[in-house]
DNA sequence: ACCTGAACACCGTTCAAGT
DNA sequence: ACCTGAACACCGTTCAAGT
């Protein structure tokens, strides 16, 4: 049932990213099809490629977008420490925001098709606060390995336990002793 | 091209995976298919179904093999801030040997279908090393989602690479260093 | 320029039927 | 018990053709 989309109006990049994300939230990565995105929107599912190269491309922007949502500004007294924490926790947020994001972030950072705009936060605020130019972009990637491996995770287990596998449960408090951990280790490598 | 199997000699689960692990090794991931298996073995993809439920379970069992293989002992005198690392550059070390190894170690472990192997043995090292019963597992995991995250964004570089998109080098002592933040941040946990 | 409609070359999984 | 052969219900992607 196609929605009362103008007709003859160009497809936008914005409407077929939101209605992506609608659809991931609805059913999920796997079900994300080209067929469903197009159908969603009352078109071919190869009108969409007149838009992007390929699926990858479209997954990219839909993991743009669902980082760029809802990031916290630290106050103006806050320690490097308070500002890495806040980042990480806000990312974790948007990425558990939708089901199998953090499986969609990760790949499409790891492959270089967005979701860049977290590691060179991280890494900014990494060197302000006085790491070395050539440890600051090992701790940023060890903080996003932390952050998307850690929600990753929890949404696995969600899908696990939907299907009736038994795994370990996780405290609340978990990922909040795994940035500390982190973070910990990091402090260890400022000098002075 | 079917290759000099014993006619009518029931199929093995070590048969399947060593199968499969040929295979993974040769073309990837992506093309590591119930129908490429079942032909190197010389037999139709639907026989592989009576051994196993679904091709994630063989999988599960792929990743359990790619990790049973060649861990290290630590000498008696190691400390065990030496231990974990000499586990964890095992772990890194074989999965990076298979490309997309540690994609597939990935999603088989949080989905709790085998690879859980690493996760007790480092939180058994971490258990006796002092740390508390309540951080000691949410430390083994900080330590795998490095690892793994790591051993990730390696091999989608690779790919990436591959495929003309340029990104962020990695420095062999990388892994290193981000081990060392991880270790260091979880010796601050330990009580005295 | 933008989209349709149909096809191509695949997937994982199921299942009656054979031995 | 173990496997075949064929089908089912899908995928992502391409491409001539329309407007």
């Amino acid at each position: 049932m196609p929605p009362p989309r103008h007709p003859r109006s160009p497809l936008t990049h914005a409407q077929v990213v939101d209605t992506a994300l609608t659809i991931l939230a609805r059913v999920g990565l796997p079900d994300l099809t080209m067929r469903a995105i197009g159908s969603e929107l009352g078109v071919q599912q190869s009108a969409l490629y007149h838009h992007y190269a390929n699926k990858q491309a479209l997954l990219g922007s839909v993991a743009d977008e669902i980082l760029a949502r809802g990031s916290r500004t630290p106050s103006h007294d806050a320690t490097w420490q308070e500002r890495v924490r806040l980042r990480c926790q806000d990312l974790h947020a948007a990425v558990t925001g939708y089901p199998d994001g953090a499986d969609l972030v990760m790949s499409m950072w790891a492959f270089g098709m967005g979701a860049q705009a977290p590691f060179d936060e991280l890494r900014g605020l990494l060197a302000d606060a006085g790491l070395p130019d050539d440890v600051a972009p090992t701790a940023a990637r060890t903080l996003l390995h932390f952050v998307y491996g850690h929600a990753y995770d929890e949404q696995s287990h969600a899908h696990a336990t939907r299907s009736g596998i038994v795994t370990a449960h996780r405290t609340p408090s978990d990922f909040e002793t795994g940035l500390d951990i982190v973070v910990t280790g990091i402090a260890a490598r400022l000098p002075d």
